[in-house]
DNA sequence: ATATATGCAAACCCTTTGCAGACGA
DNA sequence: TCGTCTGCAAAGGGTTTGCATATAT
């Protein structure tokens, strides 16, 4: 079983890049948050460990650990981007309060199912798949 | 064609602005397209009508179709805003093809009851949806 | 030793805004 | 007339890029 850190270096090495501490910081620090992650919150708490880490440094170490596996694009809020872990989390989709922009994470096998059943009929085949139910939680609807 | 333009006209004048030619074409222009429209070739469209139209004006009057129910946001290509008719379509899906950028409209009435049920699971009020589906279309498979 | 990574700042892209003149009601 | 709308250009915000320097391997 290997770790993040782990799949982040032999990613590396496998694409003849290098492991540096900028890239451990940032991943040590994207992992440490829970859910969604805006590039503005991430930049501050890695800023907080190292600040000269520059912002570039940031989003090029975010678009690796994208293509490596260990995050995902997320949700757009506020017209920034978004990241959240990918491995080792189970898949869910989102319910988010179009108020207070709360996130609500849910499954719903069933879903799975008719969305198999859907890439079937159309001959795609599917790779993934993003659920947002814009609605109002139950603190703003008070 | 014909019902659209009462209902944005009726909606400008509710709310005490001005049916002006250029807010009709660029209704005209976007209705006159199907599926999914980007800014930019909503412009170029609009601009073999009446080149004196400003992008400002454009981005200000699909604001406003938002607004009045004739269109939506819809999925995110290439970092631009598109959008795609609302009145008078029925509700649907997007499977995307992540290769091609193909899209491919779909509906699943089961989808819709289990997203009411997951509303009342966590309290939400239901207001909308996406969903997307990725994958690999027929055509990018050969 | 050498190719990659970094930080900085500038460039970029799309979108929004301020303004003076134009114009719909 | 009066208040909204327009086009223009400039500003804005987030993201990417070019470059000289630093550094991992």
């Amino acid at each position: 079983m290997f770790d993040e850190i782990e799949i982040l270096k032999s990613f590396l090495r496998e694409s003849k890049l290098r492991f540096t501490p900028q890239r451990q910081t940032i991943l040590e620090v994207f992992l440490s948050h829970e859910g969604h992650v805006e590039v503005e919150d991430l930049f501050l708490n890695i800023q907080k460990i190292d600040p000269s880490i520059g912002i570039a440094t940031v989003y090029r170490t975010m678009n690796l650990l994208v293509e490596c596996g260990l995050a995902r694009d997320s949700v757009l809020l506020k017209g920034q981007q978004s990241f959240e872990k990918l491995y080792h989390q189970s898949h869910h989709d989102h319910l988010i309060c179009t108020q207070c922009e709360k996130i609500v994470e849910f499954e719903h096998p069933l879903i799975e199912k008719y969305q198999l059943e859907i890439c079937h009929t159309y001959g795609f085949t599917l790779n993934h798949h993003k659920m947002e139910i814009y609605g109002i939680c139950l603190d703003c609807q008070k």
